[in-house]
DNA sequence: TCAAATTTGTTCGTATGTATC
DNA sequence: GGATACATACGAACAAATTTG
């Protein structure tokens, strides 16, 4: 357990919140790992400087997200831990960058349907015109979701691939079903921002937790835009990394 | 503006700070463009189902931010708007990524001071013992502050980091003072995490304000690695691009 | 110039949540 | 657990500034 960071008082941010937000990233970026207990309630109000029952607020909201767990008489503990991580290069595929770290990897299909192409997207795609199929997927690692992402691709070229990804759960085998048989990250853009109400449900996350999104666009060999996608990471399960191989 | 999304009760997180983060949101993802008018208090009251007094305390929170500006008798207006990009590559420099997009940044030394290589910060930097510059700085564009970053280098390589940082406001130019003209940064992690108290105070956030969290390791260009960072960008006001030439 | 409509600013009161002791 | 203080959220007004007709 690190030192007890400043708590502000009328933030809007409730106390018992703030520090529950504290211990969770503490434990999420490796201070703290599976099985270690934590400090008891005491300690923690007196290093704190709150009450005790503002620390037993924040543990049951963390016992609640599943992160500690209590036992009577002997402590608190730490239920889950480390980090996946996100290895981000050229030829980017989901289930291959974490196969080194869990045992499954599952994408579902959560909607699908043909629309207009939105604002930024017919651009992103290198489209004049027309419609776009529009997938939203949802991503698991072990059984548990780690991101949800948005993705447009071009109608005319690829048009089943929400069947093809329902039946496969991986764009790759979706878009070889439509003769694309590799593709490339161009680029991506990372930022971050509080999850909305849909990520917290599907990413089984509670108010005020994080996501990395990345921005990606992928092009297929001859350099033309195939896919347009948004990807929510909950960022306290995962990070992004990027290797610079000629600087290795 | 967007439609609101659901904001949760009783969750630790107080409503308004809900909806200021959601309106915050908006506008530094680019919904929302600078000196546009938001709707009047009473249509926001409706939309997001609270009482109007909930989206005064909102707006008073973004107003103290300077994010919005309010007119009596005119309306609520965007003050500020648009998100820097901080371009990711093996030639990353700060101030020159910002170059196109600002007019001028500064980097600040905060603190610095001589130690042991802390537990990664050794293995990170390939030295077998020995102890380590650690220096903390804070980076500003047009005087806003943008990120703080912690940076350890070999003390025996460059001993006076600190002094010819604090003197320039570079990095690039403290490597070439200890005789390194070139380097590379290697590999990158992002993540994302709620800001600490200090950075809170560094980067004039609010409590609940998303940090990104680029850890960095930097080689010359025999492929040594000369410096170890952690950057934290103010998630509302950066977001980090990876292009990947050759795939353009 | 005046009047109406719109929009932000202010002041009551009341109920509930948060935090302390 | 109970008592207390303060923050949060709601509701109903009214006041002040600005825009529109």
């Amino acid at each position: 357990m690190t030192s007890a960071r400043t708590i502000t008082r009328n933030s809007g941010v409730a106390i018992w919140r703030q520090i529950a937000d504290q211990i969770r990233s503490d434990i999420s970026s490796g201070k703290l790992a599976t099985g270690a207990r934590i400090p008891p309630e005491i300690e923690l109000a007196t290093r704190f400087a709150v009450n005790r029952h503002t620390i037993r607020s924040a543990i049951a909201a963390l016992t609640k997200e599943g992160v500690l767990r209590a036992e009577q008489g002997r402590g608190t503990f730490i239920a889950n831990s480390k980090k996946l991580t996100y290895r981000l290069g050229e030829r980017t595929r989901f289930s291959q960058t974490l196969s080194t770290q869990v045992r499954e990897t599952r994408g579902i299909l959560l909607a699908h349907r043909l629309e207009e192409a939105p604002s930024g997207v017919a651009e992103a795609l290198a489209m004049q015109s027309g419609q776009v199929v529009r997938i939203d997927t949802l991503h698991t690692a072990d059984g548990s979701p780690v991101s949800c992402a948005t993705a447009w691709f071009d109608a005319a070229r690829v048009p089943n691939v929400a069947e093809d990804y329902s039946s496969s759960g991986s764009i790759t085998f979706a878009l070889k079903a439509a003769g694309i048989d590799d593709y490339l990250r161009k680029s991506t853009i990372i930022a971050a921002r509080h999850a909305e109400a849909e990520e917290l449900r599907h990413l089984r996350l509670s108010p005020g937790a994080i996501v990395l999104v990345a921005t990606a666009i992928n092009v297929d060999t001859m350099g033309h835009p195939i896919q347009y996608s948004k990807t929510r990471f909950a960022a306290d399960r995962m990070e992004i990394a990027i290797d610079n191989e000629s600087a290795g």
